[in-house]
DNA sequence: ACAAATGATACTAATATGGTATCATTAATT
DNA sequence: AATTAATGATACCATATTAGTATCATTTGT
């Protein structure tokens, strides 16, 4: 059971790597020799995250990626939910189907604390931190 | 993501009802009538209970499983490794291969934190305390 | 002997994850 | 204007995990 899933992983990685360039564009090209993240994963996850608008990208010759944002505003929770979908540790069993015990259901209760907990600490995490 | 997979939960589903019965033999049938979980589904997890030693099975017509331990003495934890393997939630990404900041990985140390939270939170949580 | 139960084990289906491949578009350089 | 080096969009494919089935053997009460 992963907390963070590859994509995750490599986006973390990606933007720290570009957060340290300061402001300046940086290529796929660069990223690939240095994070060793196989290529055309890695300009997927770029696209998203210039759609979601954490990096900005530029086209054309010498274009690449920078930051749009600096990396104390990012927290690990966005980049988790743009890849991996809101965070739910606690979705039931029986999902269309009835539960037999729908809101009394104690262990999704003591699951959920679990999950509060840990959204929580994610909202802590800044790329800043990781850095 | 999930915390908790259709066995494990269905193992704790059957588990609570097999307590309730109080040391008598509950068969399969009993079980799939109630729970409406798949039967032969639940008769793989049931066989895995008994094999880990939380459950009792008697064979032969009549048959069936029984308590073996007390439901306070089952932790959800052990039905989540039993099903699910050791919990890990701050493994990398770069398994076998080189991980470019081994030791000094600041963003595993903050997931094992959230690791060590979960795993002690699931270790207070027992079967009796679902019933 | 028969029927009703579990034991063991191999197989299959569905979903999620981790990628590739390809073509279009943009822009700097010559 | 042509070339080249970059990203944008999108569809596809591979692998692993999860969820579930199928089948035959064994056991035991009646």
């Amino acid at each position: 059971m992963k907390l963070i899933t590859r994509d995750t992983d490599y986006a973390v990685r990606a933007i720290c790597y570009i957060a340290k360039k300061n402001k300046k564009v940086v290529s796929v090209s660069q990223l690939v020799n240095r994070l060793k993240i196989p290529r055309p994963f890695l300009r997927k996850i770029l696209q998203s995250l210039n759609k979601k608008r954490i990096l900005k990208s530029v086209k054309g010759k010498g274009g690449g990626f920078s930051m749009l944002l600096g990396p104390h505003k990012i927290l690990l929770l966005d980049l988790i939910e743009i890849f991996q979908g809101r965070l739910k540790l606690n979705e039931c069993s029986f999902k269309k189907k009835v539960c037999p015990n729908i809101k009394t259901c104690k262990l999704k209760k003591r699951i959920d604390k679990i999950q509060k907990y840990t959204i929580r600490e994610l909202k802590t995490i800044k790329i800043s931190d990781l850095l």
